[in-house]
DNA sequence: AATTTTCTTAACCCTCTCTTAACTCCTCAC
DNA sequence: GTGAGGAGTTAAGAGAGGGTTAAGAAAATT
């Protein structure tokens, strides 16, 4: 089974270089040459690695990165640019590359370097906290003290996004949002969702509560914490 | 928490070096000065990352790297070599090497390298364990206790995925994308193939189970090691 | 070419989740 | 106070997805 790759690169003659080198070891390519439609062929499409240019129109390689990384997605991410500065690296790495080639560099080298990141999913655990529950995001699962809570898809979607924006208050529409996207049921599906949620939060003690503020949204936060403006 | 690196590098001036400037960013190193030593620390301990020179008394680097990975120690390894021959990368990527530096280096490329490998783990290994199952990823078999699992090419794929996110739930989309690739069936292929998978575990009573959690993808575990919600 | 193994498809049942709707409760404005 | 609208609660039916089985197609092996 072939490797395949996503090349973002605005240089079409190094693309199609780069390409054409790929094929020859059976590697499938997909090419995108700005940042903004590079970010849409990672979110639609599968790839094992993918080859990101820092310098992009629209889109620059870093932030193309960071948003790929904070949608969860863990492909693993080769930059490739022009500079040898070592700030450059930092940045690249704290955005959430897994590994750096400075140009010009040797195809021999990039093949190489693809094969070698192409076994190795970055596996981080990502662990969201409020008093005494914890949000694992790989494990796609929530407990506090030892015990687990019971989280549907759903449920669990609706506690991710609260936890992210813990102790502020998220708009119906926001959660809705992060819940359904798109197609929005049209009934009152959220209120029976966050009563699950509730449900799951008294049967395990948490010391946590989902409350709603009239005409603000909802705040997740610690219970006996809630500081009203 | 600092992380924990291991050093095996026979040059006593680098290595204090390296030691010394690890430690500012807090960093724990140990340092074992040839190969053999080296094997044995990385037996006995755990690290976040190894450092390893090629060109060691005893055992040389690519040795050691390929004695870990087939003792299935996923540690993601760090090599550093004097030579820029693209030669000798390749064949520390076949020995199982994540990431390759050539000296003379800089010394905040090292640690930043060390930071992006110390957030995963390598999956170079060649050998998969959990509980008393084993899979050989180069015999392309799996064995417990003394029997062999009976393993068709995709229940092999099957298996080498879930065994790889072990404890963590694989989507659906997941596994298939990690079987078919590209060209999926249209039918419930999956689910057939699965029950393939435990009926073996089954018939060999292996401690290790696929469980479903709704919605979320199926995780590997060791039985009775799952908690229950 | 024949046989065995492996893979896909389809049909079935079952469980769990999600949506929907009806109802109650609370709050706030008049 | 009283009524309206939003929030909370509950239960039931629809729907999606997982588990199982068997049969036929495809691929590999002889």
């Amino acid at each position: 089974m072939s490797i395949s790759v996503l090349l973002v690169e605005d240089d079409i003659d190094l693309a199609s270089t780069i390409v054409d080198y790929l094929e020859i070891d059976n590697i499938d390519c997909d090419h995108a040459a700005n940042g903004v439609h590079g970010l849409t062929l990672i979110e639609q499409n599968y790839y094992d690695v993918i080859l990101l240019d820092i310098n992009l129109p629209r889109l620059d390689g870093l932030s193309v990165c960071q948003k790929a990384r904070n949608a969860s997605n863990d492909t693993p991410i080769l930059m490739l640019t022009a500079k040898d500065s070592l700030a450059d690296k930092v940045a690249g790495f704290d955005a959430g590359t897994d590994d750096y080639l400075v140009k010009p560099f040797e195809m021999e080298e990039l093949i190489v370097r693809i094969i070698a990141l192409s076994k190795r999913r970055s596996k981080q655990t990502t662990m969201l906290k409020l008093a005494d529950l914890t949000l694992d995001l790989t494990a796609k699962s929530a407990h506090c003290h030892d015990a687990m809570l019971k989280l549907t898809p759903i449920t669990y979607k609706l506690l991710t996004k609260l936890m992210q924006e813990q102790n502020h208050p998220v708009s119906r529409d926001a959660l809705i949002q992060a819940v359904w996207g798109a197609e929005q049921p049209d009934s009152n599906s959220l209120k029976v969702h966050i009563h699950h949620l509730r449900k799951q939060f008294q049967q395990h003690n948490v010391s946590v509560a989902i409350t709603n503020k009239a005409g603000h949204g909802f705040i997740l936060h610690q219970i006996d914490q809630l500081t009203v403006d």
